[in-house]
DNA sequence: GTGGTCTAGACCACT
DNA sequence: GTGGTCTAGACCACG
């Protein structure tokens, strides 16, 4: 289940959760992905909301159509790659630039980092 | 000049960039700010958005109206302070938690990070 | 082997891949076609795709049923020549009308097409 | 006014007689283009059409939106000389891979044409 | 005023 | 069953 951020539109929401779901091997390659109807009542929302969630990542090439089938994640994991590449890009790219213009320098950042990812791992058990 | 994102409303990439002036310093605390008119007119905008930027800054203490006289940088130091530590808070919070989505690890995300403020250092020159 | 276009419906591809056999003489007068079993396999497709396709040709007089015998292309030619002109009319009449409306001239549009036609037979070594 | 065909979305026939307005310049670069409810209630249709036929014209760089303002044909001569050729080129391929599959050598192609384009220009007067 | 999003519900073609 | 399109109507943020 998602929580839907009121910022956000709904359907960019659920794009890039299907997006990390898919990068991280949760729908392998080929996978049928659920229905219009089925995800749209799963997630309590309106189906023309979740027809517009597919059909942007078709155009992306992330999911294919098949006529009367259904839906499937794109057998081509190259496409998959390059969208963990362009996801983590734009993360960075856009945290660097954004500390840099609040006057961080390039060691405060990496230490500000480190110090983040540490208490975050904590928080999740990852560091015994 | 301020290259606008379409995705972003105006009047907040007006503030961001405003904020940002303070904290680094080019805007100082009681400084005057540059009216409505001004500023509508050097950034080719609606005088609309430009109040409601400063009403939004207002809002937050960040800028005061002295009646008659203008608006200027809140002169309470702490506020700014604030808002430096708010709004990195913001990026480091957003960037951890996306790159853990996206299945990367502790180690990862901080070498990643080192490799990056590297290269966009040496972009700058900051780095001789 | 067919390539799908994922825009048009299947079986009007299938259709008109019959309909060129046909005109190219491929498949003859009288010649018995595929059933529909096996045409689907070959295909990849569902039966009632392939189904479909056979009720329309029918429909059109294309190809003629034979109980217990299985189905075969029309004996009457001029069916056949209505079909060749059919298509053919229907190919010249939206390109003409597209190119019109794209605002090329008469003259523009005959030159197109002679380096078109020039440059595609080369292609496929009709040229010598 | 456009007459709409049964066979094709609508969103997508205005899109490609918007195009056309642009390619012939009835519509020019930088020229204010009609507000969704403007169009939808002179096309008789549901402005979320309209809203769509714009959302895939601005994907393809052919308008531009100005928040708040309205929509607008790209600055961008080069992007309208490029919707020109590709859809000169997509006619021209259609067209002349058809003609082919039907059996018609290149000297027949070139004629049919030529006399296609005269009775064409003689319906509109173009021949005196 | 503008565009952007969403819901609700319908119809259609395809497999 | 599937996806694709369309209508009707609503709400919101933006300028």
């Amino acid at each position: 289940m998602i929580e839907f951020d009121n910022n956000l539109p709904i359907y960019m929401q659920i794009m890039s959760y299907l997006k990390k779901q898919i990068i991280v091997g949760k729908l392998k390659p080929s996978d049928k992905i659920p229905s219009v109807r089925e995800l749209a009542s799963e997630l309590q929302i309106n189906p023309n909301t979740v027809q517009r969630t597919f059909s942007e990542l078709e155009r992306e090439g992330i999911v294919e159509t098949r006529r009367g089938l259904g839906r499937y994640v794109t057998s081509e994991e190259s496409i998959i790659m390059g969208i963990k590449k362009e996801m983590a890009g734009e993360l960075i790219e856009h945290f660097i630039q954004g500390m840099q213009e609040l006057g961080f320098a390039s060691n405060e950042i990496i230490s500000i980092v480190s110090d983040a990812v540490e208490s975050k791992g904590e928080e999740r058990g990852d560091n015994p």
